[in-house]
DNA sequence: CGTATTTGACCAGCGC
DNA sequence: GCGCTGGTCAAATACG
């Protein structure tokens, strides 16, 4: 079950673009562009110098850290409502609990310097197409919440992306994707959809 | 047959 | 020190 793929050939899911956390102020208008109208799903904003105010979901679903400054704008013809969420590493140092991983030793803390962004999506589905491929590693039932959260990688061999995709326990219409870190190479479909686009420039500049 | 998902076990930080 | 909890691993399983 490839969501990612189900979620492209599918009319009734959601497009996000949010390929690189820069670049995430612009995957707003990407996602304009590539959402079909209509679209049954909003995704929350929090931008990243950490909001005071917070947004009408309840961020301590996601372990109490996620600072939700609720950026309310229409965009995939207005239908939906997208906001964001900027986990700092304050934030998340304070929220996020502690990482630790297997026998490798590996925990990011101390160091972690890994940002991390949450999204509140609102949409049936739980995997957003946001242009990367995940592969999904572990589902872990959480405290306070009746859904299970979910931890996806992405499948690029270089890059060491993940993103966890839990389900508001106050309103399971919401869908809670915390991206950590940052791709390291190029989104394959938003390249994709980008193409023929590029290759009209080329035209044009060669007139 | 290759790839992705499921799921139970394991590990380690934190609070008491 | 112990138990709880969250995050990850890896074998088994499912799927195209």
């Amino acid at each position: 079950m490839d969501g990612l793929e189900a979620a492209a050939g599918d009319q009734q899911h959601g497009r996000l673009l949010i390929p690189q956390l820069p670049a995430a102020y612009l995957a707003s208008s990407s996602m304009a562009a590539l959402s079909p109208a209509g679209d049954d799903w909003a995704s929350s904003l929090i931008l990243p110098d950490g909001g005071s105010a917070a947004a009408g979901v309840g961020e301590d679903d996601l372990g109490g850290g996620v600072m939700a400054a609720a950026a309310e704008e229409s965009s995939c013809g207005g239908s939906s409502t997208v906001t964001s969420s900027g986990v700092t590493e304050a934030a998340a140092a304070a929220a996020t609990t502690t990482r630790r991983g297997r026998g490798n030793g590996k925990k990011a803390g101390g160091g972690g310097r890994t940002p991390r962004f949450a999204f509140h999506t609102r949409s049936e589905n739980d995997i957003l197409d946001d242009g990367y491929r995940w592969r999904k590693y572990g589902q872990k039932a959480v405290k306070n919440s009746d859904f299970p959260r979910s931890y996806y990688r992405c499948t690029h061999h270089t890059c060491n992306v993940k993103k966890q995709v839990q389900r508001l326990a106050k309103d399971r219409g919401i869908v809670v994707t915390t991206y950590e870190g940052v791709h390291n190479h190029p989104c394959e479909k938003l390249m994709e959809a980008l193409s023929p686009i590029l290759r009209q420039l080329q035209l044009l500049s060669q007139l």
